[in-house]
RNA sequence: GGUGGAGUGGCCGAGAGGCGAGGCAACGGCCUGCAAAGCCGUCUACACGGGUUCAAAUCCCGUCUCCACCUCCA
């Protein structure tokens, strides 16, 4: 079976080819560094991690482009409001993106490339649309470039919607468009902007706007025709619908997919700065690991809604655990043993049905339980064989807690890996006093070491080859 | 007004004409010194009203409710 994706454009699932053999070309929209990422920002990026996982686990090789727009209204505003420059908040706020990415465990993009640094391709891009007749610079002399919708008879096809029932601009009045729905391709300076953010064209000087320099950034890296473009559902009208428009308008193919990404609402709406329930990322995994949210934030399918909860968070970080639970278990008693090169057929046919990855769990959960089963009979071989495939599929999902990052992610050389080091002995000091009670049957002894362990929040579980222990809300540790 | 999506058991969440997805929680059993973890079992749901069909959560018609987008948005 091949992979099947749904297209935006189409509204089908429809059998995935790429443009060269053996190769896959992803442009998807990063950020527009405004402000640090919230958790449905994030989902888009572990959505997308787990798209070039499993492109990469049938052996493609994957290059993704994710772009930074590091210049926008509301950066000046919000920057100008901080009383920061522009460029000093944009950055900021890319990095806060950039540790969000690893702190979930994404990997990174084969490119990130900032809006800033391609304004000589954007405005080779305008060129040739001006000559073309799709884009016009405005009339009334304000430096603004803006695409002639009307010249372009195709606009609408991505969003399936027709020029006459789209609602004017909120903005267009008062400026020199010649039809309220043209959208600006570039902005000229305005006085009251820093100098600082505006760059020369030929146009007078002026600055990005926003969608045009998706156009000249994808064609640059990926080419002028490539697999797939991807971005949050909001993104497909107008910026992605406007994107294709300038491309195509400018001879290009552009993206033979359009994947879009659903929500994390809260209480059922939208997550947004402006309604006051944004969760940031790095605000949430100071109370949950950044593992358990990335399972909660992929256990859903892509295209469907997350409703975000307390409740529907913990429940999820009880699932991981499960699975997690059974991957240490296992690897104690099978050793060391590597993920299998391939996935079980039901797991793959899942992952190739349009990222179902809903099912794909299930596929796991299924040989979770068997795996417990062969660890309580002792089957030492099916054991091993369980769990390489088991963490094969987790290695798709980027939630493999023995494969990097979450292998030692919070101890890397410091002063933390030296205090778990202290913590393990002290606790399988304790252990051992507990073990010495219980072969002498003193039980009251016993349970009291454990039940001070407890409020320690660490858990005790006794299994036949003795006593291992674990943090009640953090990483695990094997006696 | 236009475009798109959603409503599934106590909760989360797949599926899309017929064989009980899966997870969380709860309860019962096994295991355990007792627990925990695990295993086995129980809880038979698809917004509402019609229709098609041997058979509908799934298809058709109608209704209700919710959400998103319509040039700031992941």
């Amino acid at each position: 079976m091949s992979f099947r994706l749904y297209d935006t454009a189409t509204r089908e699932i429809r059998d995935f080819v790429p443009v060269q053999p053996g190769k896959v070309g992803i442009y998807h929209c990063g950020l527009t560094v405004q402000g640090p990422p919230h958790i449905g920002h994030i989902r888009k990026e572990v959505v997308f991690d787990v798209l070039r996982r499993w492109f990469e686990y049938q052996g493609l090789s994957v290059t993704i482009v994710a772009n930074i727009t590091d210049i926008d209204d509301k950066i000046l505003q919000k920057a100008g409001d901080a009383g920061r420059p522009w460029w000093a908040w944009a950055y900021e706020n890319e990095r806060a993106l950039d540790a969000a990415y690893e702190v979930l465990g994404c990997m990174p993009a084969t490119y990130q490339p900032r809006a800033t640094g391609h304004v000589p391709e954007m405005v080779e891009l305008m060129q040739m649309l001006i000559k073309n007749g799709h884009a016009y610079p405005a009339e009334d002399g304000s430096g603004d470039v803006y695409f002639d919708v009307h010249s372009w008879p195709a606009y609408g096809e991505l969003s399936g919607q027709s020029l006459d029932d789209m609602e004017p601009a909120g903005d267009s009045e008062g400026r020199g468009k010649r039809d309220p729905r043209d959208f600006a391709l570039w902005k000229g300076h305005k006085p009251d902007e820093p100098e600082s953010a505006s760059w020369p064209t030929p146009f007078g000087r002026g600055r990005p706007g926003w969608h045009l320099e998706c156009s000249a950034m994808a064609a640059k890296y990926l080419g002028h025709e490539f697999d797939i473009h991807g971005g949050g559902i909001d993104l497909r009208f107008p910026h992605h619908e406007n994107e294709l428009a300038q491309s195509r308008a400018a001879g290009q193919r552009f993206a033979r997919f359009w994947m879009h990404n659903a929500w994390v609402t809260m209480s059922g709406e939208k997550m947004s700065k402006s309604l006051d329930n944004s969760l940031l990322v790095a605000d949430v995994v100071r109370r949950i690991r950044p593992i358990e949210l990335r399972y909660y934030l992929l256990a859903a399918h892509y295209r469907s809604n997350i409703d975000f909860s307390e409740e529907s968070m913990a429940a999820d970080a009880a699932a991981f655990r499960r699975i997690e639970g059974y991957v240490y278990r296992a690897m104690e008693v099978a050793g060391a043993t590597e993920p299998a090169l391939r996935v079980p057929e039901q797991f793959a046919a899942a992952m190739d049905n349009d990222l179902a990855v809903p099912q794909a769990l299930s596929v796991l959960f299924d040989a979770v339980r068997e795996g417990n089963s062969l660890l309580t009979a002792g089957d030492s071989a099916g054991l091993a064989e369980n769990l390489a495939n088991v963490r094969a599929m987790l290695q798709v999902l980027g939630l493999d807690p023995f494969a990097e990052p979450w292998l030692g992610l919070d101890s890397v050389g410091s002063a933390g890996e030296r205090l778990r080091h202290v913590i393990d002995g002290l606790v399988e000091t304790i252990l051992d006093q507990r073990q010495q009670a219980r072969a002498r049957k003193d039980f009251a002894q016993a349970d009291a070491l454990r039940d001070h362990l407890n409020t320690l929040g660490i858990v005790v579980e006794d299994g036949p080859s003795g006593s291992r222990w674990y943090f009640a809300d953090s990483s695990r540790s094997a006696d």
